[in-house]
DNA sequence: TTGTATGCGTTATCAA
DNA sequence: TTGATAACGCATACAA
């Protein structure tokens, strides 16, 4: 391993110098010449343990994930490190994989490898590792849930108002009773889907007993046996309030002989994939994934070069795809 | 910060006591005993920067993707994520976005950064960087293409094999023509696909000039037109290659109102999803993805803790799920 | 078994 | 502008 000494030696310069040169200081001309190519002859990199020790810095991030297989996730991540390659920095990436009581020690994980800022997804508020991140001194950015500290970012999208838009489309469409495949009401994301179906509801003097509720567990399975509960018992309208268990639903209604946008009308939270290829398209939620994750990474670097920020929330909205699977 | 200076004045030691505490040595019970309350109370954690500096050890691997926006990287990113937690250790994320001009630069980021190993997806023999990976003194694992340096291991798939077998038994149940939507032949993953597909035409004494080959991109924009092509030339009867341009074709058989299963015979390389969901479900290739995962991080530690093991390619096999959408 | 002192590669302070 | 040198926090060789 090459070392700055050597690089000095051979430039007949100083240590110091050596280090100002690579810092961006200027010196004189004849010596930063000399300096490079000592440099480029003897294929010298930094250590970055050696300037980490005396800056505290890693030019890294961490990023926290609430799990890797969810489309939202992933994309996120892929978006997040392209954006983090234009700043020459680094994701150190983990995941808590749903697992709330995971998160401390992922946490420290990240905190003793001294990342210069910190992304995680769907922190809830009431989550013990948040007493941490009280007093952390990087930036945080939170996705997905809003979190109330002064050092915290949060960037969501307005599930409520997107799912009660859609929820009321439907009811003024003139459907008499509609299924809803939800998930468990402990996410806040969840709890803000549903809640915004509920107030379409309530809005539009819809029966509440005509509004069916089926509580899945994010899984396709779930999807797939609430679809079919919901289908037995004469439902034929529905929102599914996740990705995942969509999948599963509309599993059920392809055996079932059903057809979109005929017998059945259909809504959903969704990605790209599924939706666009199936005939007829399906109406869905789609959520701005690739520029939450832009602005993610706009705003840590905003805070790195400005540290006396303090968190914002930042809302985006989500799209809505009007298509032709719901029966007007 | 605290310093193991300040765990050693408090506990009444020396820093050798608390630095060989720290690293699993044997000392006296009572001084064990008052460095670890020592620790405790002052909520010491260990500078990773400094160890590094003397270990030049990261206790992090960087994983050098391709891509993010595909299934297949980012289930196996899932799954080496999760590998990795269970050693503690860390990864640092990197994507090359498919173009090898980047790779040079992303390569030395994580050398710099002195990553333990090096887990790299789809590098191709002739790409520049391969004349860095040869020296490089920490374990290197090739994911789906074989790499013939000496600290390099491979863990490929049997493409070759399953394409060649799923096209046989089209042809032996009796099709006529064969539409087959297959990747720029410049990637060695796509070379094996077509050249099993090939194999099996010429195996099977099928007419060459009744096998027609598009070439897509891998988008699924190409997926839908090469579908269209080959239906406008009668052709009924089709492989696809790659997952992503799978969706394609499938969102113009299902626009075309065409059956799968009755008017087309449909086949192709997969993740779970659409094909799982459709009706009928599709026969497919699937990869072993987790298995990869699995197999990467354990074999990197197995190089870890014994460094003069040299690389080898270990072959898994893919799943062939036969299913309705080929007509017999 | 323990303490002391040196060095890992870099940055920054102080003099020159 | 430059050079010499003292940190940064830890591991370890050597001495005790």
């Amino acid at each position: 391993m090459v070392t700055i000494q050597e690089v000095a030696a051979r430039a007949g310069v100083s240590v110091g110098s050596v280090s100002r040169y690579l810092n961006g200081h200027q010196l004189k001309e004849q010596n930063m010449k000399k300096i490079k190519k000592a440099i480029d002859d003897l294929d010298y990199r930094e250590n970055l343990f050696a300037k980490g020790l005396k800056s505290n810095q890693t030019l890294s991030i961490g990023v926290l994930m609430n799990n890797m297989q969810s489309v939202f996730s992933s994309t996120l991540i892929g978006q997040i490190e392209e954006e983090m390659d234009y700043h020459n920095y680094g994701i150190l990436l983990n995941s808590y994989r749903n697992r709330p009581e995971m998160l401390e020690q992922k946490f420290d994980f990240l905190v003793d490898r001294h990342v210069d800022g910190l992304i995680a997804f769907e922190i809830e508020n009431d989550w013990p590792v948040l007493a941490r991140m009280e007093n952390l001194e990087i930036p945080v950015i939170s996705i997905n849930t809003k979190l109330a500290y002064p050092n915290v970012d949060s960037i969501v999208v307005n599930n409520r108002e997107s799912t009660k838009k859609i929820v009321k489309r439907i009811i003024q469409a003139g459907h008499q009773q509609i299924g809803i495949i939800s998930a468990p009401q402990t996410a806040s994301v969840a709890k803000d889907r549903l809640a915004g179906a509920l107030e379409a509801v309530e809005e539009e003097g819809f029966p509440l007993e005509n509004a069916e509720i089926y509580y899945g567990d994010y899984s396709q399975k779930t999807g797939y046996e609430g679809m079919r509960a919901l289908i037995k018992r004469g439902i034929r309208t529905f929102f599914v309030t996740n990705y995942n268990m969509s999948l599963g639903a509309l599993q059920y209604i392809f055996e079932s002989g059903l057809k979109i946008g005929e017998d059945i009308s259909f809504a959903s939270y969704d990605y790209p994939g599924v939706s666009d290829i199936v005939y007829p398209q399906l109406t869905v939620v789609r959520q701005p994934v690739n520029q939450m994750g832009i602005m993610a990474v706009e705003r840590m670097f905003e805070r790195i070069r400005n540290p006396q920020l303090t968190g914002e929330t930042f809302v985006l909205p989500n799209e809505i795809l009007w298509r032709d699977s719901i029966k007007e």
